[in-house]
DNA sequence: CGGCTTTGACCCGCGC
DNA sequence: GCGCGGGTCAAAGCCG
């Protein structure tokens, strides 16, 4: 949407004497303004989604064969050994720049990883936003299909709020009354977040999503958003915020799994590398980011059309270290493992950054207890 | 006109 | 039980 672009984030948003009242726009990202993203092809909304999305950015090639990240994190290879009991959720945090101190205090102990982040990131340590993270925990590596689609159903049936249209005659002055949740306690669905270092909030994942809602923050002066895959029948979610303190770290939490593939990104992707320095912790990673989509995306795109065609993570021996789901989704990759990968070496040459995955909690104390 | 964002109201869970 | 805050709905408006 051309919305988006008469509303340019980077100059509307990050004040730090007038915090925005609103995302504004709906919260345009760089790929956006760099009139990227990766729908091919027409899909309504436009230029939302253009040639370079989130998942381009870590150079996942994204077809029938390989599933998105975010897939894969929800969805693990069938080849790979089954989850823990209690696998934990991967929480992912982008860098524009080096973190030394994120990445240390994301290498800290799990038990405290919600805390960690905001205080590795400099994030506000206020209650308000802590349970946010808290939220980013789950099982990523869901035991098998028929458990996803069993989720992904209830998504949809929760998200659409038993819609069906059976409470049409429950009207108040202005709304029909939801319907009572019953005793059945909403369906929590697998979640994780991706914890960004950028001026953008809404990455473009290569999924349609659609704005539903947005909320203010309780001590911040940065809004909410809440999306939901367009996709019919798909009830994946996710949820964007900007740290109160630090108005370029930004969180993203998906919630769901997709039901679909994704419908976009056809084309070659950059690539993305695994640096296994990094790896100071089992429980954390960091996976190398381009930098220059947070700062030259339209001179660049012609580029990252180019570029390295594959994705690439280095690691070394301590593979068999990394996180449960981690392992679940690269082992299932093996080009992942090429250490002479053309992103690693885009990498080393300053063009990429840092992210890092970390496990996060679990999500309820409901779900530890069935564990047991 | 279709798709999307905006935004106020409503629902619900949870803590006190 | 009550209030708060998170999450969602859906009408209205915007835009290509």
């Amino acid at each position: 949407m051309e919305k988006k672009q008469e509303n340019p984030m980077a100059n509307m948003r990050f004040p730090d004497d007038i915090p925005p009242s609103t995302f504004g726009g709906g919260g345009g990202s760089i790929f956006d303004m760099a009139g990227t993203s990766c729908e091919g092809s027409g899909g309504g909304g436009g230029d939302k989604w253009g040639s370079l999305g989130f998942m381009d950015l870590l150079g996942i090639h994204q077809d029938f064969v390989a599933p998105s990240l975010f897939d894969s994190f929800n969805h693990p290879p069938v080849l790979l050994p089954p989850p823990p009991p209690s696998s934990v959720e991967l929480a992912a945090v982008f860098h524009d720049h080096h973190h030394d101190v994120l990445l240390n205090k994301l290498d800290t102990n799990n038990n405290n990883k919600q805390q960690n982040l905001h205080q590795g990131s400099h994030l506000s340590p206020v209650a308000s936003t802590v349970p946010e993270y808290s939220e980013v925990l789950n099982n990523p590596a869901t035991p098998n299909s028929s458990s996803i689609s069993s989720s992904s159903n209830e998504v949809t049936a929760n998200d659409e709020r038993n819609k069906a249209g059976d409470h049409d005659n429950e009207y108040k002055t202005k709304k029909p009354l939801k319907p009572k949740k019953n005793n059945q306690k909403r369906q929590k669905q697998p979640r994780f977040a991706f914890i960004t270092k950028s001026e953008i909030d809404h990455l473009d994942d290569g999924y349609r999503w659609r704005k539903y809602g947005q909320k203010a923050v309780k001590n911040s002066p940065y809004p909410r958003s809440y999306y939901r895959c367009t996709t019919a029948g798909c009830g994946v979610k996710k949820r964007v915020e900007r740290s109160s303190d630090e108005s370029t770290t930004v969180v993203t939490t998906y919630e769901g799994q997709h039901t679909h593939p994704c419908p976009i990104m056809p084309r070659g992707t950059i690539g993305f590398a695994i640096d296994s320095s990094s790896f100071s912790s089992p429980s954390s990673f960091v996976v190398t980011q381009p930098r220059y989509l947070h700062h030259q995306p339209q001179q660049l795109q012609p580029y990252v059309y180019t570029s390295s065609p594959s994705l690439n993570i280095t690691t070394t021996s301590s593979n068999s270290n990394h996180h449960p789901s981690f392992n679940a989704f690269f082992q299932d990759k093996p080009r992942f493992n090429n250490p002479n990968s053309s992103a690693l070496a885009l990498r080393d040459h300053g063009l990429l950054q840092d992210i890092v995955l970390t496990p996060t909690r679990r999500e309820t104390k409901e779900e530890e207890e069935e564990d047991q």
